[in-house]
RNA sequence: GGUCUCAUCGUCUAACGGUUAGGACACCAGGUUUUCAUCCUGGCAAUCGGGGUUCGAUUCCCCGUGAGAUCACCA
């Protein structure tokens, strides 16, 4: 049998960490098998939906390298992939549930069920509906919502992640399976799609755990295959005392992707907070992650999210990738100084700055002054320990004496300014500290830069002397 | 409150009865004749508490404590 995973988001906002995710490790649940990953559009609460939403997640999965096989855009043997579009399907599974008794119109206003609520609430109980289900129901005319005839018992079920679990009876309820609005609820719905759609193993946030009693009485009730069932524990925000959440201020996924972020990076850190292959290793590329990846070693515990660990994944895929891969992705991320300039200037440039990036967007600001002539910054000379014990006229003398010097040199190779940086040590009798920070400064006038030699033979002949000559 | 669940360095985690409790991020120190980064070396740092079971518990059981999820005509 293929292997077929979903991930069925709403349409109702963007994709945080948490969200991506339960996509990701579907995505790779499917991919390891040689199975289909399918994404189907829950879009069955019309108050809550967001317009351009649906467009957004889709290219939010695709930055992330998360093609599906089959979706609302793309279509597949199953479609519509969208709920909204399959009303009369989901009527027809109901109809089979009145006609065998297992489902009623209910015929309280809502006003009537919160009285019943906040009454049990009063007297300490749990409230549950079926308490006060209506003897003789109305025929449903579609006016009123469709409750599930449910009978209370206990179940047992199997989770790749939490292993066995049993529930009891008092969490069985009589749930809406239709609005009276006519769409259906999440709780029926999924069911329908995921057995017509021929769904495997149903990859979900954990909230969905508790409601389990009622998904299994359903299944049981439509006469339907269990599939298998895998919960996910959430990622937890930055102080770890909830689940991520829009409202923390979690970030849309395709921000990072805006700010820098590699999706690779992306998916090795989203995939590893939560779940590790056994072995020490800490970053993994795709194929290794659909090669490794296992629902059983995923934790119970939710993890939190740490931006630190994030950004040094990031550094190390930016290290990894070949420069001309490299260049392809930071294109629209060069100052705009850079925009005339050469491909392969940038290249040499780009090469300097690949070990220092630690996400795309540091781009301009390590590398601005290859492109324009910098500001000079006292500051950066008056905080410096050794040269700020210079005088001006000191340091103007000695400015001189290696433009001079500098002036000299016909072979402006890195490797022939290194010897000669060398040499002028001993000509002006400076220490490197001192010297070599001077010339560091006056001709990038940025708190930190390349290496001396590499950064001079980038610049060049001319431009290296006449910031040196601009500082005397 | 009911139900379900979780608990190892600050953080992400390894260990499925026997280890000096390992790795990584972060942090600190040193090295790579200047800075930043990289890289290398070293350091700091953890089994929530209490009872059992066992020759031996991070690991199994119980009780606490703390934390999370959920209790909608939302998904």
């Amino acid at each position: 049998m293929t292997v077929r995973t979903r991930f069925a988001p709403s349409p109702t906002g963007y994709l945080h960490v948490g969200g991506i995710r339960t996509a990701l490790f579907a995505y790779l649940v499917a991919k390891q098998a040689n199975g289909k990953f399918i994404l189907r559009l829950e879009d069955t609460d019309k108050a809550r939906e967001v317009a351009g939403s649906a467009e957004h997640l889709i290219a939010s999965l695709k930055s992330l390298g998360l093609q599906y096989d089959e979706g609302p855009d793309i279509g597949g043997p199953f479609a519509p992939y969208k709920q909204s579009d399959k009303l009369d399907s989901y009527k027809a599974w109901a109809q089979k549930l009145i006609d065998a008794g297992k489902a009623y119109g209910d015929p309280y206003t809502s006003e009537e069920i919160q009285a019943f609520r906040e009454k049990a609430q009063a007297e300490k109980r749990a409230f549950r509906y079926r308490d006060h289900r209506p003897e003789n129901s109305p025929v449903w005319d579609g006016s009123q919502p469709l409750r599930f005839k449910s009978d209370p018992k206990s179940y047992s079920y199997h989770d790749e992640v939490w292993g066995d679990i049993t529930t009891s009876p008092e969490v069985v309820d009589d749930f809406i399976l239709i609005k009276s609005d006519g769409y259906p609820t999440y709780n029926f719905a999924h069911i329908v799609d995921d057995a017509e759609m021929q769904i495997t193993h149903i990859i979900r946030g954990q909230e969905f755990i508790s409601s389990m009693p009622n998904y299994l009485a359903l299944y049981e009730a439509l006469g339907l295959e269990l599939p298998i069932f895998a919960h996910m524990p959430h990622i937890m925000n930055d102080q770890g005392n909830k689940k991520l959440g829009k409202r923390d201020g979690a970030k849309d996924v395709v921000d990072y992707i805006r700010d820098g972020y590699l999706p690779e990076a992306l998916d090795s850190f989203i995939a590893t907070m939560g779940w590790n292959d056994g072995t020490e290793q800490e970053v993994f590329t795709m194929q290794e992650l659909i090669e490794k990846f296992s629902l059983s070693r995923v934790q119970r515990s939710g993890a939190r999210f740490d931006e630190k660990r994030l950004l040094w994944v990031n550094g190390h895929f930016i290290r990894e990738l070949p420069l001309d891969e490299l260049y392809k992705r930071v294109e629209f991320f060069w100052p705009e100084s850079a925009k005339n300039a050469q491909a392969a200037y940038k290249m040499q440039v780009l090469a300097l700055a690949q070990e220092r990036l630690k996400t795309l967007k540091d781009l301009p600001g390590i590398t601005s002054y290859f492109f324009e002539e910098p500001t000079p910054d006292m500051s950066l000379i008056d905080d410096n320990k050794q040269l700020k014990k210079m005088s001006s006229d000191e340091r103007s003398t000695l400015l001189q004496t290696v433009h001079q010097e500098l002036a000299k040199l016909e072979d402006w190779s890195a490797e022939n300014i290194q010897n000669y940086l060398n040499s002028l040590l001993e000509i002006t009798g400076q220490k490197p500290g001192i010297l070599f920070s001077l010339i560091r400064i006056v001709t990038t006038w940025a708190p930190f830069s390349p290496q001396l030699n590499d950064t001079l033979a980038l610049l060049g002949k001319d431009r290296t002397l006449s910031r040196i000559e601009a500082a005397f």
